[in-house]
DNA sequence: GCGTTTGTAAGCTGTAGCTTGACAAGCGTT
DNA sequence: AACGCTTGTCAAGCTACAGCTTACAAACGC
């Protein structure tokens, strides 16, 4: 299975938009012009995935993992383990009690 | 490796505000103003998960993981799946090619 | 020089994600 | 029966942000 964010807790995951920008674009050999005309999105929105400023959401991985021939799981899943990073970075959990099961599973 | 929606491409995935409502929350044995206090957030915010209105953020996710004992993870692959699929459904890729690398690797 | 690309910025709109406040109805306790 | 607490649901409202358009200066290629 999967555990985003416990492989490494200490770094930052990745974000998908530096892949997009240091390895996948480039391979494609085209210019980003015409990337985000494939990709159906404007040429800022591409520009602002590549900066990391926006995340890759789920229509977007659907996109790019149709034109990269690779699927949207990958990119998603970059995306998730970012979010979910920061998310456990900047959220409070010490107020937030762990409970015990009260009622028994046969009486769900 | 996890790989979300391809399992049964036909079907959509439990979003995990079911899982809550049906199995979580119950098993705690309290009411459910209580729950949303402990977990930090409104009554109503806890109500619109539990009627899959609304997604399981990363931030609900970590809250959720917490209160409930076993980590955020679970839970955003749950909404990742199901968010996914629903992608999948909803964007139109048709105008989308799957273009090949043009770039050899070691140009990167 | 001209057209295209590049990188970045400013500003807009729509919607996601949460909030507060309110209400009617149900249940348990005293 | 009256009280308090819970439940389910609704209506606004607010803030943040995704994605868009437009714009502009600089670089590149032909």
């Amino acid at each position: 299975m999967t555990d985003f964010a416990i492989r490494n807790p200490k770094r930052c995951p990745t974000h998908p938009g530096r892949i997009l920008r240091e390895y996948a674009i480039p391979a494609l050999g085209l210019p980003k012009t015409q990337i985000a005309g494939h990709l159906g999105i404007s040429r800022q929105t591409l520009y602002d995935l590549l900066l990391e400023r926006q995340p890759v959401t789920p229509q977007m991985a659907v996109r790019i993992g149709k034109l990269v021939g690779n699927g949207p799981t990958v990119w998603i899943n970059m995306q998730t383990a970012y979010d979910l990073w920061h998310a456990v970075r900047d959220v409070d959990t010490s107020k937030i009690p762990t409970l015990k099961e009260r009622q028994p599973a046969h009486f769900r």
